[in-house]
DNA sequence: ATCGCACACGTTATACCATCACGCAATAAT
DNA sequence: ATTATTGCGTGATGGTATAACGTGTGCGAT
């Protein structure tokens, strides 16, 4: 294999994940991966599990987060820092239920409060999920 | 029907609704709809819709949460007995990913800090889901 | 009484989300 | 060459959630 399909300063990825970003890099809302699918067929791809592994490495490097209270994925859009580092273990999502966009952030004082009741308790965190259920302010305006 | 909105006012629960709830208090991990289906055949329930539409009200009545990134529920345990009022836009989940046990818990500042990056952004939240997956402290010892 | 309405309920069917189990191909290490 | 690793393709299966329709009961208004 030659090709890489997008001379973009990430990590290497295959052609089946390079798809699945792309799909979710031109998205303005969350895709679930049947959705995904259906957008890549042309491409190809033909089984949820062909979404769902590119979606795993995806995650795993950072590029893609996966939003548990919609069972979708959006690309990662960190505010200022990029895909590495700390930011990925507190990163929050606030959602709009109405026109479905998302907005990223992250709150270092929630991490860190989160972080001082596990010690205290004796937890200990392997990942966290935060997300806020709303109304963008667009919508609110309207 | 009762108006009795938020203040300690536990609802008359239907049948439906009374055995799910007892099925969730019983249980010492979060179960899924069809969990708790298949614990209620012998009481007559039959279809997936008749729990749904138990939880539903009971996550209305802020008697059980849902727990997004398990797809699964549980039913209320707030940690110092306030089993009303405020705390319920506020709760917090440690799941433990051995063990399956779940500790609620509220964390004042962390809503307060969501709630102010919300103000500043425009954002209206209409619900908040943090949940903590990791190892609880039994399991990390073990 | 009986009509209308709200609400809970029961059932079937279907849509949507996610993984298992298998086998094949390309690459890297021994 | 043999083995280990990783990604890929496919069919089958399992788990989660709702749509659509119809039934029955309680209760206030007529
Ligand atoms: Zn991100
Ligand atoms: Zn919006
Ligand atoms: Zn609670
Ligand atoms: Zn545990």
């Amino acid at each position: 294999m030659s090709a890489d399909a997008a001379p973009h300063a990430k990590p290497d990825l295959t052609r089946n994940q390079a798809l699945v970003f792309g799909a979710l890099e031109g998205a303005e809302a969350p895709l679930s991966a049947y959705t995904i699918l259906d957008q890549l067929r042309d491409d190809g791809l033909r089984a949820p599990l062909q979404i769902y592994r590119a979606l795993d490495k995806l995650v795993a490097f950072g590029l893609v987060h996966r939003l548990e209270s919609l069972n979708a994925f959006v690309a990662c859009n960190h505010p200022a820092g990029e895909a590495d580092g700390e930011s990925h273990g507190t990163a929050a999502f606030a959602i709009c239920e109405n026109c479905d966009s998302v907005a990223e952030f992250t709150e270092q004082d929630v991490a860190e409060r989160l972080r001082s009741w596990a010690k205290t308790e004796g937890f200990e965190p392997h990942s966290t999920v935060i997300e806020l259920r709303g109304l963008c302010e667009a919508c609110r305006a309207a």
